[in-house]
DNA sequence: GGATGAAGGTGGCATAGACCAATGGGGCCG
DNA sequence: CGGCCCCATTGGTCTATGCCACCTTCATCC
């Protein structure tokens, strides 16, 4: 599938290779033989060996677990993709989210922030981390920070239960009506990764988001982390030289770069998120 | 910002941050200690060391360049985020897209192939390897695979200039309709890595395209590798309980979950690919 | 019979040492 | 003087080994 222009075979290559086979000889859940066995099947050292499983690990076909052993990943994983047809087979559901509070003070802006909600950095916001999962299994973490002008008497209740967006709408009058995000991959820290229950240095999406009213006024800034292995977004792509819904000028679309020389082609799409479907 | 809970201290961790501080005293460029330096000096052994440097290395902090030494990454990186506004300066050139072939064969799909694509394994496939630059730069490695009946004698030239779209609609009368694409973050692998021109496992994204023809049927099932540190998407989006353009029952725009029980609030995006200025 | 605890297996961390490969400079030879 | 080669240095890979923490199992004891 793919040409290593370098001569050089490493030892951890073929170890990788040869419990990628076993890997996929068996089905999801199923253990794999212990470290030291493998060591001894594949004749190479047990740091080597363990460095070829870090790959396997690291794309998410492989999870070890302490005392137990290592055993073939639930479900697919970024890697493999999405073995099923992805077209039309994308409307399973979303499942149940629910959040849980894991910071919710009033703090300072600081400079970073303050520019980004164009505020002074001695202003106040208030700062919300949360948990946010999926039928129960950990799926992302949000840091939000928000003008505490806006929101007096924001509730733990409003964070943990419902729409946030709705309960500013309801509660507080704060109405919001735009949003400009960011999203780039990027590797969990540790801390990151025992939230999310993912191994350390897994793939994940970092979304940053600038949230406005109605006035253009900006209402929060979000920067929320989103499980590599099981968030995924799927978007629908009309293209052709037809539809320009909107020609934002000099953009083409994530993924179908433009021309060599002319620019703009693809138009309309629908997006969405996408959590993978798994054991 | 956030707390550690295990009371363990890994040795590797306490190597990472005293090598931390010793770049944060540099500037980027500056040359640090070899690695048996370092070993001496914080009293740990070259492979710890070597596990402390990888994760500085991960996350871009430092380059290393093999019979030379260890530098401090320049300038900013992934893990740094989007420091300057991203809300309004997105506009910023894409910059000049060309490609290079690094593969064009005609081979048989296969099993995975030929399902996504609703044709035989054994029918045959175009298939394209090529890497996309911006400004001379490597940005992502594209391996398109296209139905070999529809695109007879389809040449390297259309493939390295110009929009393949384009060509596929002038001189092959294939007229590419719609795509559902799906992107998920992941890691380069060493090959990868090399052609991308970024260090092992760093963060990249990955998008994965079937697209259609106008009357349905697959044309080419792509498989690209964007890079983290330099591809970003940006979109911006609608929100407010108004608009209502695609109510895809049962979804929820990404990065913005639904609430606890209900569905759907947010709508009408307008998304983009966009080139992270700076090296 | 059910709780308890020791034993053995498993992954996690770290060490010391060896050799390979790329780099760059300094010395040797033409 | 100039070009070439050798070599010290640096990162890259791998081995062999030890100890620790965690989990499961099973025999034991109450």
């Amino acid at each position: 599938m793919d040409a290593d222009s370098s001569g050089t075979v490493l030892k951890r290559e073929r170890a990788r290779d040869a419990v990628l086979e076993l890997i996929e000889s068996r089905r999801p859940g199923d253990a794999i033989p212990s470290e030291r066995a493998l060591c001894a099947t594949l004749g190479v050292s047990r740091p080597t060996l363990r460095a070829a499983i870090d790959e396997l690990v690291a794309v998410g076909l492989l999870v070890r677990e302490h005392g137990r052993g290592m055993f073939v990943a639930p479900a697919k994983i970024t890697q493999e993709l999405v073995s099923a047809d992805l077209a039309l087979t994308l409307p399973q559901a979303a499942g149940a989210w629910s959040s849980r509070l894991l910071e919710f003070t009033t703090l300072q802006a600081g400079a970073r922030v303050g520019r980004k909600l164009r505020m002074s950095p001695a202003a106040e916001i208030v700062y919300v981390a949360r948990l946010r999962l999926v039928d129960g299994a950990p799926m992302a973490i949000e840091h939000l920070h928000i003008r505490a002008e806006l929101v007096p008497g924001l509730s733990a209740q409003e964070l943990e239960h419902g729409d946030l967006y709705e309960h500013l709408r309801e509660r507080h009058d704060v109405h919001v009506h735009e949003a400009v995000q960011a999203i780039e991959p990027t590797v969990v820290t540790r801390a990151e990764a025992r939230l999310l229950d993912v191994p350390e240095l897994s793939p994940a999406l970092l979304f940053e988001r600038l949230t406005s009213d109605t006035t253009g006024c900006p209402v929060e800034y979000v920067h929320s982390l989103y499980r590599g292995d099981r968030y995924r977004i799927v978007s629908r792509l009309a293209l052709g030289p037809a539809a320009a819904v909107e020609p934002v000028e000099g953009g083409h679309h994530p993924g179908i770069p433009p021309g060599d020389f002319a620019q703009g082609d693809p138009i309309t799409s629908s997006t969405r998120g996408d959590i993978q479907s798994g054991d």
